[in-house]
RNA sequence: GGAGACUUCGCCUAGUCUGGUCUAUGGCGCCGCACUGCUAAUGCGGUUGGGGUCUUAAAGCCCCUCCCGGGUUCGAAUCCCGGAGUCUCCGCCA
C-alpha cells in the first residue's frame, strides 16, 4: 500500500499521480478522511491508556499499604476501564475503515511512465531480433494448428478434463515446455537463488502483493482451507519474507522459482483465446530482485536485460514497451513489458512484465530493512518473467514451422531437447 | 486423525508454577568510544520494533508490542478460552 503519511502530508501529490492511474481525487481523499478520523481517536485512547495505566499502578501500592482509599479507586478504574473500551471499539472501526480504503490505492506511478489512460498510449522503446517485416503472415499457419498435425496438442482432451482454457500436450510438445523452463532456469542461474515454492498460499500473502482484496475474482481459491492457488511464482517468492527485517547488507537479494500458474482470467473471455495464447494453467520461470531505492534503476535494468536473454538466445522478434500510467497494474509504478512477434496469429504477445513495484509489496506485507541504526524502510521489489510458457512454446513453434508442417527448432533449445533439432510428426 | 511439548525485543535464551518492583535477563550480532602502527583481541557504553505528540531538527513525553484473537482482573509475558505455527511420539499414507 501506500505510505499513509505521504497521504496525510501531501495530499495533492498523491491525488495528482493516482489521476494518472485513473483514480478519481474523491476516492484518494476518503481514504485520507479516515486515516486523519483513526488518528484523532488513536489520541483519544491512547490518553485514557496513559491515566489507566498511571492509576492502576497507584491502585497496586494503595491496597498493598492497606489503604482504606484503595476500594474506592479500584471502582472508580474499573468505571474508566468500560469506557476505555467503548473508545477502543470506536478505534477498532476506524483502523478497519482506514486500512480498507488504503488497500484499494493502487501504487503511485512513476513520473517517468509515459501519460495516458490505456494502451494505447504505451511507448515502443525498441524492436529486437530478426525484423518483424520480414515475416508474411500469409506463409505462417498459427501454432495450433501446427502442433494439433505434429500430434503433440490435444485440445478436445483438454476440454475433457478441464474445460476451456487448458492443454494437453503430447510427447515433444510437452518435452519442449519442460525444456523451455530448464533453459530459463540454467540461463539464471548464477544471478538468482533459485526456490521451488508451494503453489497454494494464505491470504495474507495475497493481499501482501496486491491480489487481494480488489482482484479475488481473478484467482482459484480452495473453500475448505482458505488458500489460494498463485497466479505466478512472484507471489510466493515476495510473500515468503513476510513480517521480516533485513539487515542492509543482505540486499540485494535475487530469487528465481519455477511455478505452475493459475489464473482465471475473469473478464477476458474471447480475447486471445484460440491456442495456447490465454490458458488458465501454465508453467513460468519468474525473476524476483529485492534492493533499497538507491540500487533500484541498476537492479531494474539487470532484471530487464535478464528477462530478454531468452529471447534474444532464441531469436525470436520481439519488442520494449513502456507502459502508460493508466495501464499500469495495480501494484507497480513502472512496465516494460516484452511482447514476442507471433507470425502465426500476425500479433505482439506480452510474454514478460518487467516492473519495479518500489516499497508497495513490502509495507502490506511488514518487510523492512534496517537502516543505520533505529532506522527501518520497506525495501523495494522488482519482478518479472524470465520464461512464460506456453506463449514462449508458441512462438518457438510457429517460428520454427517449415512447409512441409515439421518444425525447427532453436539451437539453443536443442541440448534441452536430447539433441532433437526438428519436431516432426508423431503418432 | 490422536497424545504431548513448545512459540519472549535481528538470532539464541532467562522469566510463566506463585499476576504489580518485567521500564523483560544474559549471550551472539551490530553501533560508538578507549587501547593498539594496522587488523585481531580486550575494556566501557549503546542497541526490540511499530505508532502518537512536540520540534526546523534532536531530545523528551505517551501508547502499543513477549505467536495471533478473545476473556478474567484496578493491573496479564505470567491465569482462562479459541486459533495459527514448530517439534516429538502414535495412526494412516505416496
Amino acid at each position: 500500500m501506500i505510505d499513509s503519511n505521504l497521504l496525510l502530508d501531501q495530499p495533492d501529490a498523491v491525488v495528482a499521480a493516482l489521476a494518472r492511474k485513473g483514480v478519481s481525487s474523491e476516492t484518494v481523499l476518503s481514504a485520507r478522511q479516515a486515516l486523519i478520523q483513526r488518528r484523532s481517536i488513536l489520541s483519544e485512547v491512547e490518553g485514557l491508556r496513559a491515566e489507566m495505566n498511571r492509576r492502576s499502578k497507584q491502585v497496586g501500592k494503595l491496597i498493598s499499604s492497606g489503604d482504606p482509599s484503595a476500594e474506592q479507586e479500584r471502582l472508580a478504574l474499573a468505571d474508566l476501564k468500560s469506557r476505555i473500551a467503548e473508545k477502543e471499539a470506536e478505534l477498532r472501526e476506524a483502523e478497519k475503515n482506514s486500512r480498507s480504503h488504503l488497500l484499494m490505492l493502487p501504487n503511485l506511478p512513476s513520473p517517468e511512465a509515459p501519460e495516458g489512460l490505456d494502451e494505447s498510449c504505451n511507448v515502443i522503446l525498441r524492436v529486437e531480433g530478426p525484423p518483424a517485416d520480414r515475416f508474411n503472415p500469409a506463409d505462417y499457419r498459427p501454432h495450433w494448428e501446427i502442433a494439433a498435425a505434429l500430434g503433440i496438442y490435444d485440445p478436445e482432451r483438454a476440454a475433457k478434463l478441464s474445460g476451456s482454457g487448458f492443454s494437453l500436450l503430447y510427447g515433444d510438445g510437452a518435452r519442449l515446455i519442460r525444456a523451455l523452463i530448464q533453459f530459463g532456469l540454467d540461463l539464471n542461474r548464477d544471478t538468482y537463488r533459485e526456490v521451488l515454492v508451494p503453489h497454494m498460499v494464505r491470504s495474507e500473502v495475497f493481499e501482501g502483493t496486491g491480489h487481494l482484496p480488489k482482484f479475488a475474482e481473478d484467482a482459484y481459491n480452495t473453500t475448505l482451507d482458505d488458500l489460494w492457488l498463485v497466479p505466478t511464482g512472484e507471489v510466493p517468492l515476495t510473500g515468503m519474507h513476510r513480517g521480516e527485517l533485513f539487515e542492509a547488507d543482505e540486499l540485494p537479494k535475487r530469487y528465481m522459482a519455477y511455478s505452475v500458474c493459475f489464473r482465471r482470467e475473469a473478464g477476458s473471455a474471447g480475447k486471445d483465446t484460440r491456442g495456447l495464447q490465454r490458458l488458465h494453467e501454465f508453467h513460468k520461470v519468474e525473476l524476483v530482485r529485492i534492493c533499497t531505492p538507491e540500487t533500484v534503476q541498476d537492479e531494474f535494468d539487470g532484471l530487464l536485460a535478464d528477462a530478454e536473454k531468452p529471447l534474444q538466445l532464441l531469436e525470436l522478434p520481439y519488442r520494449v514497451v513502456d507502459l502508460a500510467a493508466g495501464d499500469l497494474t495495480f501494484s507497480s509504478s513502472r512496465i516494460f513489458d516484452l511482447e514476442v512477434y507471433s507470425p502465426g496469429v500476425d500479433r505482439w504477445l506480452e510474454v514478460s512484465s518487467v516492473g519495479n513495484f518500489t516499497d508497495f509489496q513490502p509495507r502490506r506485507s511488514n518487510i523492512r530493512y534496517r537502516v543505520g541504526s533505529g532506522q527501518t524502510r520497506a525495501p523495494y521489489y522488482l519482478n518479472g518473467s524470465a520464461l512464460a510458457t506456453p506463449r514462449m512454446w508458441a512462438a518457438v513453434i510457429e517460428h520454427g514451422q517449415r512447409q512441409d508442417g515439421t518444425v525447427e527448432l532453436p539451437s539453443a533449445l536443442v541440448p534441452y531437447m536430447g539433441g532433437k533439432k526438428v519436431l516432426e510428426p508423431e503418432m
